[in-house]
DNA sequence: ATAATTGCAAATTTTTTGCAGGTTC
DNA sequence: GAACCTGCAAAAAATTTGCAATTAT
C-alpha cells in the first residue's frame, strides 16, 4: 500500500525500523491503539520500548502521516492518514471499519446496513476554528 | 434547564451536593473536561475531591445522564445528554459548539459557515455492533 | 436502618522527559 | 559529523481503588 519510506522523508523524518513497522503494523490492521501497537512491533522487534511508540505516534501526528481516532471511553486508536471517510466503531469489540461517504447525507445509515453494522448511534464532529479565534489570528496581522 | 433531581431519582442515584453540581456546571458551560469540571465545582464546594468527580462522572455516563465528547488529541469533554446533535470543535482554544442537524446532509458547511465557524475537517462516527458482534451476541441466545 | 456516597491516601495506569549511546543521512 | 532517534529509567500526570466516616432515602 504506503511508500512509508518517502512518506517519512517528505516529512524529514528518518527511516528507522522502528518507524517502519509502526506505520506497518498500523496500516495493516486499520486502526490500532498505543497498546495494541507496542504488542505487535514487539513482536518483529522485542527491543523496542514503549517510549518510542509514544514519541513516534506524537511525531507521526505532528506530521500528519497517522490520524488520531479518538473513541468514547477507550484509548484513541491511530489510522494512516487517507482519504476522507466515517468510522463504523463497535460498541462490544472495539473495532472500527472505514467507510466513504461519497454524500454524507442519508448514506450514512445505507452505509452501515451494507456493513452488516447494527447502527446505534452517530457522532459527528467538525474541526475547525471558531469565530473568537478567527478574529484573535486577525487581530495579530 | 435541567430537573437534575428527577433526572438522577430516574437513575436511582442519590441526589448529592457535589453531584448536583457537577451537571450545574457541564450543563452552564455546554461541555467541559474533568480539570474544568472541578476547578469550577471547588469554588462551591472547596472540600471535594478528585475523585468524587471522576467517581460520579463514570456513573453519570453510566446512566447516561451526561455524554463523553472525545477531541483528538484533548481530553475528553462532557456535556448533558441532550437531544442529537453535532459538534463544532474549535482547533485553536478547544471550544465545543453544539448545532442541530436536521438533514444531516449539505447541511454541515451550511451550519459552520451560519456559526462563522471556519470549518477544516468532518469527523463522522457511527457507534453500533459489528458483524461479528452481533453474530456472536445472537449465538448465545 | 440500609445502602450509597464522599474524601482521603495509596495504588495503578498512562504518558512524558532526560540523557547516553547508537543510527541515519 | 550533525542531527536525529532509540531505549532505559525516572518523573509526571491521569485515573482507579479501598476504606472509614458521613449522608440520603
Amino acid at each position: 500500500m504506503g511508500d512509508y519510506i518517502s512518506m517519512l522523508k517528505q516529512n524529514g523524518l528518518k527511516t528507522t525500523f522502528q518507524r517502519l513497522y509502526i506505520m506497518q503494523v498500523i496500516d495493516d490492521y486499520g486502526h490500532l491503539d498505543i497498546d495494541e501497537i507496542y504488542s505487535k512491533v514487539l513482536l518483529v522487534h522485542p527491543s523496542i520500548s514503549l517510549a518510542t511508540i509514544y514519541k513516534n505516534i506524537l511525531t507521526l501526528v505532528e506530521k500528519k502521516v497517522i490520524k488520531e481516532v479518538p473513541i468514547e471511553g477507550k484509548k484513541s486508536k491511530y489510522e494512516i492518514l487517507k482519504q476522507d471517510h466515517f468510522h463504523l466503531i463497535c460498541i462490544e469489540c472495539g473495532s472500527v471499519e472505514d467507510c466513504d461517504y461519497e454524500e454524507l447525507s442519508g448514506v450514512v445509515s445505507s452505509s452501515s446496513r451494507h456493513h452488516h453494522f447494527l447502527q446505534k448511534k452517530v457522532e459527528l464532529s467538525v474541526y475547525g476554528y471558531c469565530k473568537k479565534c478567527i478574529d484573535k489570528i486577525n487581530e495579530k496581522s
